[in-house]
DNA sequence: GGGGCTGAGTTCATTCCCTGAACCTAGTCG
DNA sequence: CGACTAGGTTCAGGGAATGAACTCAGCCCC
């Protein structure tokens, strides 16, 4: 029964993306992962978010492949959410809500985090890169096309 | 030396841009804003967005200073909601989650729209950028520093 | 000069989800 | 034994989302 109307949005990566990942707190428990937290009570009481709510959104993440859950001790029995490589690549999505909050929302304090290139320690940012005109460039320099 | 972060988030970029663009249809309205879609009807149309909660989304951004909203005609009036700079520069992470679906929700038939740098025309991504070893690198390679 | 149309909303009843508190289970510690 | 921790589930309530109906202003047409 595939007719696919038009108002129907079947083929949008960013409507799919945000299907998985298209929700507040979401968000913050992958920012969490990133910076290192893996547990149930970690979460918890680092966004003070509701019980139900935190089980709920890890359940959704491991179903869509984003985190796994693995036991980190038999006796007693405790898990752990890792990311998967799936969601080690939602990176730059949380690096450009960092970016744009840093430029257009920052306290006077400058960013509190920084980011850096891992295997050599350099500060980075992310950029559109053209390799046709060898550059970086803006964001409002994109356009898109079907 | 990681002292235990203060449960009350007062200094976090990306909580701080979730306090704007932290919502499904935000994201979604703002989708369509680059993609040259300007007025109230034509949100609707496209995204069957409840009407208040269309109107309610629009003013909040126009709050926040993502969009402005513009007389496009005297008589009859009629308003159309544009993108200022700073909500231009959201691109990265429309980009992002964009690339995202593609590469792990994507289907058989590849992206619907591919985006290219406006100036020379060229086919381009998102791609994390370090200067010091002059090469593009994976979202895998990234680290953060406090 | 009435009827229908468009654009841009507001109001309202219902439904749904989030929230916070309490409770549960398994295991460990003193 | 009783207290404590980790990782949940259950439940009442409140607030936001939803869809339908309504408003209002102006134009278009006959």
């Amino acid at each position: 029964m595939n007719s696919a109307p038009a108002h129907d949005e079947p083929s949008c990566s960013i409507a799919a993306s945000l299907d998985i990942v298209g929700d507040r707190w979401t968000i913050l428990i992958l920012r969490d992962s990133f910076r290192g937290l893996h547990r149930f009570d970690e979460f918890r009481r680092d966004l003070e978010i509701p019980r139900a709510v935190l089980a709920d959104r890890l359940r959704r993440l491991v179903d869509a492949g984003v985190l796994v859950k693995r036991q980190y001790s038999e006796h007693p029995p405790r898990d752990e959410y890792r990311l998967t490589d799936m969601g080690r690549e939602l990176s730059p999505i949380l690096v450009g809500l960092m970016q744009w909050g840093d430029r257009w929302l920052g306290g006077p304090d400058g960013p509190p985090t920084v980011l850096v290139h891992e295997p050599c320690g350099t500060e980075v940012d992310l950029r559109f890169h053209c390799g046709a005109c060898a550059r970086d460039f803006s964001p409002l320099e994109i356009a898109s096309r079907r």
